[in-house]
DNA sequence: TAAAGGTAAGTGAGCGCTTAGATTCGGCGC
DNA sequence: GCGCCGAATCTAAGCGCTCACTTACCTTTA
């Protein structure tokens, strides 16, 4: 493992990462129907066939990208949300963390938002249980805002699921142009969070 | 034209309408890349040849939906945001109204919003071009309004950046399932418009 | 030498689109 | 009213091509 040299174990995690990264690229650019094994492959600098050595199909590529971003999200927001601190800094934290990442890693996020059609029935499933955790997340933080009387809309679920649609269509319209960095972005979107909850001044 | 039986021009007409509607549909379903002629043009009720009778190609069916669908957005937006009205009542009626056409037609909103990436260059130009009279209408809104002393947001543009965005997310989450009306989905988010822009009470 | 990484060369299936020709129907001379 | 023409609608068949994926085999390294 300290070895320097390329192993084959080493060459061959390597390879599995670069396929993986090719295809975030490329259905993101292009949508998962809109590629082709050969576009990642190519992309990865390996033939048509390696594909095939580290991944069973296209859409395991498509699964195993889901699977590790919405993880990586729901860690994140999780996080963010604990509960020593007052529902505005909860919400402010956990819409932050979303933007940030769906900022950042927009590439990714246009992936695990918009391709998902592509998926197995079982993989869909699986997936959509990760985004209802998320969801979950966010919701309970404002209904206990709402509850405390520090937060004050007419539906907080609904709130809830417009703090996420917000984080969300970045993913669509989002360009690292320089116009707007991931941060300041973050500090301007937990700003309308409070808004949208109506916490009190 | 007033014949009630079937002329061999309305006949033509009526499969032109259904092709773009089967189209509309699949594209929304499975994606552009994701949808053949084939499906199309079975969906229609015709051969997969008679696609090209009334069709260019299939990025010309993307491209007809896309143009229609933007026009009648940008004309319901602008005619929502007309200046005998309030700072808030503008703002609250332009976003009443862009919610209703992305709850009422998320179909075809799901494929002008996420399927333009298909689009021919020339053809994506075009649609850009409408997208950004649709930005301007509402930014010019809210730029008004904060002029006027009506609106407090430390960035008018981004702010407007944000309400389309909540409107057109819901072409990613809405469903009819009798849950949430469009009227009513329209008025949650007219009222959330308010808070973002910060409308004085 | 066994196991893992990687490839050249395919496989059948499905793709967008075309072609050649059948069918339908309004318009027009008589 | 009748018969036929030309234009429009539509399809059966299939073209060349690309797709996701497989197989048989070679190479590298623990």
């Amino acid at each position: 493992m300290s070895d320097v040299r390329t192993s084959t174990q080493a060459r061959g995690d390597r390879s599995r990462a670069r396929l993986l990264d090719a295809a975030v690229q490329a259905f993101s650019a292009k949508g998962f129907h809109g590629t082709s094994t050969r576009d990642i492959a190519t992309a990865a600098g390996l033939s048509p066939a390696a594909v095939y050595v580290h991944h069973r199909s296209k859409e395991e590529l498509l699964h195993a990208i889901a699977v590790r971003g919405h993880e990586v999200i729901l860690e994140a927001v999780t996080d963010a949300a604990r509960a020593d601190a007052t529902a505005a800094e909860r919400v402010a934290a956990a819409v932050r963390t979303y933007v940030l990442f769906h900022a950042r890693s927009h590439t990714t996020a246009r992936v695990i938002n918009y391709e998902l059609a592509a998926l197995t029935d079982e993989h869909l499933r699986e997936i959509a249980a990760l985004r209802r955790a998320i969801d979950t997340v966010m919701r309970e933080i404002v209904e206990e805002g709402v509850r405390s009387g520090d937060f004050d809309t007419p539906d907080p679920a609904k709130a809830a699921t417009a703090l996420l649609s917000l984080g969300i269509d970045l993913a669509r319209w989002y360009r690292d142009d320089g116009s707007w960095t991931p941060e300041a972005l973050a500090d301007f979107y937990a700003d309308l969070a409070l808004r949208v909850v109506g916490a009190r001044p």
